[in-house]
DNA sequence: GCGACAG
DNA sequence: ATCTTGTCGC
C-alpha cells in the first residue's frame, strides 16, 4: 500500500515536539465507524532483540478478513533501531519499521490496530495516532498498561467484560479502561485517528476473543512478532 | 535527589 | 520492551 511521507521518517530529537504538536490539529476523533462496515482490520506490533550488537526490531502486520477472522495477508519488516525509548516518543523509535511492513502489503487494511495509545497521550499523539497520518486509515491505539496523561488516574472498570471507564482529561474523554475479559486487567483504548471513542471501543471487544485480554489482530502480531526474533 | 515511565 | 524458573490453577 502507498504510504504519505507526512515529515521525515527521522527527524532530529529537537523536533519531536514540534512534529507532534503540529500533527495534533490534523486529529479527527469524530467519525462512526461499525464493526460490521469493516472488510479487512490489521494488528501491527514490534518485538526487540539484538543482532551483531546492534539493537534489533522486528515488526509483524497480520491482516484479517471480516467477519471470517481468516488471516488474509502477512507482512514483515526487522532492523536496527536508532531511537532510545522515551515516554510519549514511542512513535520516533518505531514507525521507520511499521512504514517499512506497511507499504509492503498488498492489500489495504480499513482499519490499523496498535499496541500502543491513539490520543491517550500528553500531546493527543500516541504511536496509533501519529501512524495514521501515514498510513492515510483509520486507527486504534491499545495499550497493556496505563499511560498517565496529566493528573488523570483511571477508575476501574466494573468486573464483567465489556465494561469500561472513560478517561478524562480536560474535559474531554480520550481514551477508556475496557475489560475486555471478565475479572482480568484492563486494557486502553484510545482513538487513534479517523474514528470515535465509542467505535474504537466497541471494535475492540468485538475482536476481543476469550483466549486473551488484547484484540486477536494485536495478539497475532505479537505472537508472530518474538518468531521472528528467534530466526 | 526522587518519582514517573505506552513499548 | 527484555532479562528469567518454577509454580499455582483451570
Amino acid at each position: 500500500m502507498e504510504i504519505h511521507l507526512v515529515h521525515p521518517v527521522h527527524p532530529r530529537p529537537d523536533e519531536f515536539v514540534g512534529i507532534q504538536e503540529m500533527l495534533r490539529q490534523q486529529v479527527r476523533t469524530n467519525r462512526p465507524l461499525t464493526f460490521s462496515g469493516l472488510s479487512t482490520v490489521a494488528g501491527v506490533d514490534i518485538a526487540y532483540g539484538e543482532q551483531e550488537g546492534m539493537e534489533t526490531g522486528f515488526c509483524h502486520i497480520a491482516l484479517f478478513k471480516l467477519p471470517s477472522m481468516e488471516i488474509i495477508e502477512r507482512a514483515e519488516s526487522q532492523g536496527p533501531i536508532t531511537v532510545p525509548y522515551m515516554p510519549g516518543f514511542l512513535t520516533f523509535r518505531e514507525l521507520p519499521l511499521i512504514l517499512d511492513a506497511a507499504q509492503k502489503l498488498q492489500n489495504v487494511p480499513d482499519l490499523f490496530m496498535f499496541d500502543g495509545n491513539g490520543i491517550l497521550h500528553p500531546r493527543r499523539m500516541g504511536i496509533a495516532t501519529h501512524a495514521s497520518f501515514f498510513l492515510g486509515k483509520p486507527t486504534i491505539g491499545i495499550a497493556k498498561t496505563y499511560f498517565k496523561v496529566g493528573e488523570t488516574e483511571y477508575l476501574q472498570p466494573a468486573p464483567e467484560k465489556g465494561s469500561f471507564t472513560d478517561i478524562i482529561v480536560g474535559g474531554e474523554p480520550i481514551g477508556r479502561a475496557v475489560r475486555t475479559s471478565a475479572g482480568v486487567k484492563p486494557v486502553f483504548v484510545s482513538p487513534g485517528n479517523q474514528i470515535d471513542l465509542s467505535s474504537a471501543t466497541d471494535i475492540a471487544l468485538q475482536l476481543t476473543g476469550p483466549d486473551s485480554r488484547i484484540p486477536v489482530p494485536v495478539r497475532e502480531a505479537d505472537i508472530q512478532t518474538r518468531n521472528m526474533r528467534r530466526r
